[in-house]
DNA sequence: ACCTGAACACCGTTCAAGT
DNA sequence: ACCTGAACACCGTTCAAGT
């Protein structure tokens, strides 16, 4: 086994949380997984919360956003987008860490988040319209990446299906929308649609505005 | 003093996360605030979690989707964003007890969805796209509802006046972007983009989506 | 029906001490 | 530099008991 380091931490981190849910990432929990005592973790982070922007980091440094080029910003801004949706998806817990951290305090999502702001400017935005759309693009991302997908017959489904039991047994007449929907709606959406559909309608908003200036 | 009630108990379980964060919404917190002891609480709410359900509850309640009128789906969806920005605004903590749940189980977050599903459905898309979309307007609201707001002079802006410093020592020559943007970036954007320039790129998007079918 | 008391299993974190 | 041990102040929650 390897030796404690900041890195290790943060990749059986991310490994608990992947498989067991972010309420399962807990500091003792990593230490006696990692064959030590819990205050052996506060060595190489300070506290819970930097565990979690080291986690974050790990998690972005998956995804090095690309040096600008010559292309037009709207390509750019579509391989950002695909690549940000590509690591939340990969990562089940990516979406809850990145809600309980601040992006600005995370080295690798610096890069991301100037590349960004970058791309919204040659787009011919202002300055906090630029800031808005930056945010935008994070949030609508993990909406898109956080869909559920169509599971294997012999998945874990369990959960599943006691949610879509939940909405089908609605007052149909007062939510007809919702009981007809129930099925793709809590898991069986088709995972093509995150690359066509979901970027498209994530980069149309973005264009359509860029459009009106 | 008012009886202790699920609905007394999520009032103040909402005035606590919106002035002090939702770390402070605690159950052993509330219980001392209703004057009462910790285990009163577990009679209202069956746990933590079903609390969570009722704060979101009592937080969508205050805004109730219209019935369906006449008008196009575009005004009645973008009516839609603008109440949901709108109650995400006044309550800080909106944001935090909406990733904390699962929709699904909230009562009146039902009949919002609901609505969402009908007006996507008006507007041309299928049942999985329809799906997606819903997930898209939440999350979206949530990055412009949230997207840090211009503070008075004498605000409370300690820690945001700490993260700017942050950003603007940044390598300027690495991140120009950032480091230019770093005031609005964090607490320096004018409140009137939210209703206009926000809302309008959340609409656009789906707007553009619809007319290609 | 509604609330209390005591107890349990878990947290994150500090602080002094070891090597 | 890197880790341990003991202790502290907090959690959520169960279970039996009171009125």
């Amino acid at each position: 086994m390897g030796k404690l380091t900041a890195q290790a931490i943060a990749e059986r981190a991310l490994e608990v949380g992947d498989t067991e849910g972010i309420d399962a990432v807990t500091i003792r929990r990593l230490a006696t997984d990692l064959g030590v005592t819990p205050m052996a973790l506060y060595w190489h982070y300070k506290n819970k919360e930097q565990l979690l922007i080291g986690m974050a980091d790990h998690l972005i440094g998956g995804f090095a956003p690309k040096p600008a080029d010559e292309r037009p910003w709207q390509e750019q801004l579509r391989d950002l987008v695909e690549g940000l949706i590509r690591t939340l998806r990969t990562h089940p817990c990516a979406k809850n860490v990145i809600e309980q951290i601040d992006p600005v305090t995370v080295p690798n999502f610096l890069a991301v988040w100037e590349q960004a702001l970058r791309l919204a400017s040659s787009a011919g935005f202002g300055v906090e319209e630029s800031c808005l759309i930056t945010k935008y693009i994070l949030q609508s991302s993990i909406a898109i990446a956080d869909a559920p997908v169509h599971m294997e017959a012999g998945d874990r489904d369990e959960m599943v299906r006691v949610k879509r039991l939940g909405l089908q047994s609605l007052p149909v007449e007062k939510y007809p929308y919702l009981v007809e929907m129930a099925c793709p709606m809590v898991g069986g959406l088709d995972p093509g649609l995150y690359d066509t559909f979901g970027v498209d309608l994530v980069l149309s908003g973005i264009e359509a505005l860029a459009a009106r200036r």
